[in-house]
DNA sequence: ATAGGGTTAG
């Protein structure tokens, strides 16, 4: 665009079509801001726009936020006899009703002579995005054409509002389908955590492209069912008619985080690097992420100084995972660097740098960073900053200052805050603290009960362990379980989850076999098993 | 030469 400009400067009076093919340029390289100022400039020139001038600086006027331009650009269309041109309008309606100026949109749609089903469809998105869906239906059944664009649309837009019922009476409804009509059937199905239909409707689809793998993995994903991720990732790519993009490898990655699943992680960087997505901005985020919670660290850190695009994303990630693994002082330095790389400090921000304070014991300075975050930044803090400074307060030993903090802040404490205090308690063997936070942690959450089993940790501890039998008892007849923890462990290409004393696996006799062969070179190498530990069985 | 519908990361 520099040279173009460069010439463009230099013709002594150039030509509408000329004008056109700047505006489209700057556009087509997601400079909006210059589209609306060469506009004006071309407006102080006296040149007159004609019908193709309007919807590219419209388009840009919207994405910029440029709202006072946009309604003087708008007064040149009507002057210019393009009140019913279809392509003005629909940019028209899009800009007033991505800025929530419905009226305006509805008033642009109401003066056009002639309205084709483009403009119809831009009209009932706008009263889509506003969350009016009487409104976008009365429109729809109006409307005197029905392409496969506006079915899906107001299929898309029942999706949205989370009434997926009356989205599939919808697309059950339509004359015809194409392929992105099926696909916003099947996201709707996966963001509202139905990945049975998500499944049926998938494996009914006569079509299939990477949005449609990306919706499936995707629902996965945010179901939490992170095996059926991988599955379906090396499904997608045996059958190998559709290529993963940076969308699917991203969501793979975040599975294999969850997971610890390091060496799909690992395939899948190698992958990116060489099918073209090496500098994705999004895939590196999600390789920083992946190897720090696969225990990582190094090569976290790897991939984040080799990305050339960082955003607040990045910052964020690579700070949060260096404070998870007790690099606490990197943590810090990398916030001074992501400040002098021009970058704003989010509330995520500062929940890896308090994390970093608190393994650190740093409470001084977590308290000045907590403070800077508001009267700086101007970020209001939520439960999970107030968390971070009970969890600071607390694993340094100030129990008593910690329980005033949470009586003085302004949010009600959750069972996150109770359990980082009882946490506290048991470290700092603060039996009646201990109580006064269980006696909580009960009102709270009366079905957890990971909460006795805390309290009965610290009774133990001391000893008391008629308190341990009398809680035992106390929790049999709430007649629930605790889940216990289990370690995820991959072998040969899937992940294995194995509880204590779990007899679950096949070959569990040549594992144990291999597990007593380590213990006992532990033991001899100096190692002394945890009682505690014992006693639970392991 | 210009207009309406998609997925991803902390």
């Amino acid at each position: 665009m520099g040279y173009a400009r460069k010439l463009f400067d230099r013709i002594p009076d150039p030509s509408i079509a000329l004008w056109n093919a700047m505006f489209r340029g700057y556009s087509e390289n997601e400079s909006y801001g210059e589209v609306v100022v060469l506009f004006g400039q071309m407006k102080r020139l006296n040149v007159m726009p004609n019908c193709f001038t309007f919807p590219i600086v419209l388009k840009s006027c919207g994405k910029v936020d440029a709202y006072v331009e946009g309604q003087e650009v708008h007064c040149f269309a009507i002057k210019g006899g393009f009140r019913a041109n279809p392509f003005v309008g629909t940019t028209l309606i899009d800009m007033y009703a991505g800025r929530g100026k419905i009226g305006a949109a509805y008033k642009v749609f109401c003066e056009m002579v002639e309205r084709n089903v483009v403009v119809w469809t831009s009209m009932i998105n706008g009263y889509i995005s506003c969350r009016d869906m009487v409104s976008a239906r009365r429109l729809f059944d109006l409307a005197p054409e029905r392409d496969v664009v506006l079915w899906s649309t107001m299929v898309s837009g029942y999706i949205e509002m989370g009434d997926v019922v009356a989205a599939r009476k919808l697309f059950d409804q339509m004359p015809n389908r194409d392929i992105m009509s099926w696909n916003a059937m099947l996201n709707g199905y996966a963001n509202n955590g139905d990945l049975k239909a998500c499944e049926r409707l998938f494996e009914e689809m006569p079509k299939k492209n990477i949005f449609s793998w990306n919706g499936l993995i995707g629902g996965y994903g945010h179901n939490g069912q992170f095996f059926e991720v991988m599955q379906t990732f090396k499904r997608m790519l045996i059958e190998g008619n559709v290529l993963p993009n940076d969308a699917t490898l991203v969501t793979v990655l975040s599975a294999c985080a969850r997971l610890g699943a390091i060496d799909l992680g690992k395939w899948v960087h190698v992958y990116a690097e060489s099918s073209g997505y090496k500098g994705n901005l999004y895939v590196g985020n999600a390789l920083i992420d992946m190897y720090a919670k696969c225990g990582i660290i190094e090569s976290a850190v790897d991939v984040f100084k080799s990305m050339a695009l960082k955003d607040l994303i990045t910052w964020n990630t690579v700070i949060n995972a260096l404070a998870m693994h007790g690099h606490g002082s990197d943590a810090l330095t990398l916030f001074c660097e992501m400040k002098n790389a021009g970058e704003t400090p989010d509330g995520v921000t500062f929940i890896g740098i308090l994390c970093a304070c608190t393994h650190m014991g740093l409470v001084k300075d977590g308290f000045s960073y907590f403070q800077s975050m508001v009267d700086v930044y101007s970020i209001v803090p939520q439960i999970e900053h107030y968390g971070c400074m009970v969890d600071l307060l607390a694993r340094a030993g100030h129990l008593k200052q910690a329980l005033e903090f949470v009586r003085k802040m302004p949010v009600e404490a959750d069972a996150v805050i109770w359990a980082a205090l009882l946490g506290a308690c048991r470290i700092y063997k603060n039996i009646s603290l201990a109580e006064l936070a269980l006696e909580r942690l009960i009102e709270l959450e009366p079905k957890n009960p990971a909460n006795f089993v805390m309290l009965s940790n610290i009774y133990g501890d001391l000893g008391r362990w008629k308190d341990v039998a009398r809680l035992k008892v106390a929790m049999r007849d709430t007649g629930l379980r605790k889940l216990p923890g289990c370690s995820l462990v991959e072998v040969n290409d899937s992940v294995v989850e194995f509880y204590s004393l779990d007899e679950r696996h096949p070959e569990k006799e040549e594992i144990y076999v291999v597990l007593k062969g380590l213990t006992k070179l532990l033991r001899s190498s100096g190692y002394v098993l945890d009682p505690m530990e014992l006693e639970q069985g392991t």
